[in-house]
RNA sequence: UGGGCCGUCGACAAGCGGUAAGUCACAUGGUUUUGGUCCAUGCAUUCAGGGGUUCGAAUCCUCUCGGCCCAACCA
């Protein structure tokens, strides 16, 4: 997967760009996330693409907090897209930028518009600017006090930063045309007074930069020469422009590309935070989200997460990948590092009758065959056994291969084993099975040549250890939760987490270790979560056939 | 007075005037002590639709249709 051509928009840009000679044969990006969350898998893409582009072209990629908004931001959300970043694999060095830093080079700026007539302070209410800014079919209406005095312009706006005003008395606004059809040109706001206490300078401003005016001048100071941004700033560009022009510094060129969609799960910040808040989730990393910390806890690795964003590709379309890549790129990284054990999620009690008593023997097992170097390890067998209780069928179609009724298997690297009776409770319920093994098949061999068409894996009951196991599925029912009838809430998939309570692990994941994960045989990918008990998150299943032709079956 | 962007297989996505890559999904075989992995094969005579230019069009022109974004003192 790693190997093939990437091959984008955004590449042949800088390509050309190379060529023509337009920065100097330079690539340096940003990734310029506001730290008013958490970051998701969206923001990976966005974080692939950016620190991707400067390692491949011999360039490098700062990572700069877009701090213009002291309401919403705080501290922890930048500490926490720190370690997510670093987490994925990608390394911004020394340029850990904040837009607040610039703070004062952004005010000098500033006062540069409004002494070249291109920035004036309004004193309209904000109703009134919203009114005046006429709609989308319509042309605004300019401002009174569009065409004040340089000088007054001045001393206005140095009071407003000094805090000799009331928030919403004023902003500053940058001169273009009422009339643009670009709603975005209309006279943008520049600044805002909010006497806010600000997570880096704390009280030291009153006015706050709007993202169109600091962005720019973020990009330029750090002389960025490709700044990515996702498709909805495309109407923006215009007016970054229009800055970095008329200010006549370093032009850095905005390029656009479409966010990612998921289906059966929600991008936006806002869904996010509200399924964290009203508790419907366990928080901003409970493993069914699609944010970083939640992927991480529920076992996605690094670099599955890379691989997938390198295969969804990069282009300008709206589009919803299906969450099947995703689980196919954890799947093909788990596969080739995850360690295999035996472990049995609900058990059905197995009784050898012909295995002695008080014996038990210790088997050999690979711990993955897709990389020998991982080794053998092994697992004790004996008279009692748990199986998984699905791995049984009283009345069993022809194409359930597993254990039946007079039926013979092969316990993987054990014994083949046939099930003579079934033992059932007073209400029909089935509680154990006898069978009886093939002492002549011992490591799963049969020497006379007879197939069996299942393997199990097993447990031995008196070695097993207990361990909770929770088995994630897909957070909603719908493709696409938003757009359905109704409430997002409805869509819920209510199964989306199973505890299971009872379950019988191998005994050498006694000593598993937080973050570990492993191939839980048949079953899926595991990995051990960050509690005091031992417990096992399902990342995600196995490719199942069986389950896929049980599927087709019901439907038919 | 509206403007901007976008339509290529079920889902992503290459393609840049020379005759539709690849991946996921799906299907069928093979290998297999995981109904896993792996391997093989199949899966768009056609690029939203019409018209035009051309020896030749997904690529150029034109019209039509459809989707998304913009009227926060958010980013």
């Amino acid at each position: 997967m790693e190997h093939f051509e990437k091959s984008n928009f955004i590449r042949d840009i800088i390509d050309e760009h190379n060529k023509t000679g337009k920065f100097g044969g330079r690539v340096h990006t940003r990734f310029p996330p506001e730290p008013n969350g958490f970051l998701h898998i969206g923001h990976a893409k966005a974080i692939c693409l950016s620190f991707g582009i400067a390692k491949d072209y011999d360039g490098l990629c700062n990572l700069r907090f877009d701090d213009t908004n002291p309401v919403k931001e705080d501290e922890k959300f930048v500490n926490s897209i720190q370690k997510d970043i670093k987490w994925l694999g990608f390394d911004w060095g020394e340029r850990l930028f904040f837009a607040s830093d610039y703070f004062g080079k952004m005010y000098d700026y500033a006062i540069q518009l409004i002494k070249a007539k291109k920035a004036y302070v309004d004193s309209q209410t904000s109703e009134e600017i919203r009114k005046n800014r006429g709609t989308v079919k319509s042309a605004g209406i300019e401002s009174p006090f569009r065409n004040r005095l340089v000088l007054e312009n001045l001393e206005l706006f140095e009071k407003m930063k000094n805090g000799e005003f009331a928030e919403g008395t004023h902003v500053l606004r940058a001169k273009i045309d009422m009339s643009s059809p670009n709603m975005l040109m209309r006279d943008p706001l520049m600044y805002r007074i909010k006497k806010e206490k600000h997570h880096r300078t704390g009280d030291k401003w009153s006015i706050y930069p709007m993202y169109d005016f600091a962005h720019c001048l973020e990009d330029s100071m750090e002389g960025i020469t490709h700044s990515l941004c996702s498709i909805e700033f495309e109407n923006n560009r215009p007016l970054y422009d229009w800055f970095l022009d008329n200010l006549q510094i370093y032009h850095s060129q905005q390029i656009e590309f479409a966010r990612l969609n998921l289906n059966y799960t929600v991008m936006s910040k806002r869904i996010l935070s509200q399924l964290v808040e009203d508790g419907l989730v366990s928080g901003w990393d409970d493993p069914r989200l699609p944010t970083i910390s939640g992927l991480r806890r529920r076992g996605y690795t690094p670099k599955s997460i890379r691989d997938f964003c390198d295969a969804i590709g990069m282009a300008k379309r709206e589009s919803v990948v299906d969450i099947s890549l995703l689980e196919y790129t954890i799947r093909h990284d788990l596969n080739v590092r995850a360690e295999r054990r035996m472990a049995v999620l609900n058990p059905l009690k197995v009784i050898i009758d012909n295995y002695p008593e008080n014996q038990f023997e210790l088997l050999d097992a690979v711990n993955n065959p897709e990389d020998e170097s991982a080794g053998k390890r092994q697992i004790p067998f004996s008279k009692v056994l748990y199986i998984e209780r699905e791995d049984f069928m009283e009345d069993a179609p022809k194409k359930f291969f597993r254990l039946a009724p007079g039926r013979e298997v092969r316990l993987r690297y054990a014994y083949f084993i046939k099930c003579e009776s079934v033992v059932k409770d007073e209400n029909g319920e089935i509680i154990a099975l006898h069978c009886t093994y093939d002492s002549a098949t011992k490591g799963g061999k049969s020497p006379d040549g007879r197939k069996v068409k299942a393997t199990l894996h097993w447990v031995s009951a008196q070695h097993a250890i207990d361990a909770e196991v929770r088995l994630y599925d897909r957070l909603f029912t719908v493709e696409n939760p938003l757009s359905a009838d109704g409430d997002y809430r409805d869509y819920i998939n209510p199964n989306s987490v199973e505890i299971l309570q009872n379950c019988k692990l191998e005994p050498s994941l006694q000593n598993a270790k937080i973050g570990e994960f492993y191939q839980f045989e048949r079953k899926g990918y595991f990995c051990v979560d960050d509690e005091k008990r031992l417990i096992f998150n399902r990342t995600v299943t196995l490719r199942d056939s069986w389950a896929k032709l049980q599927k087709k079956g019901n439907k038919k």
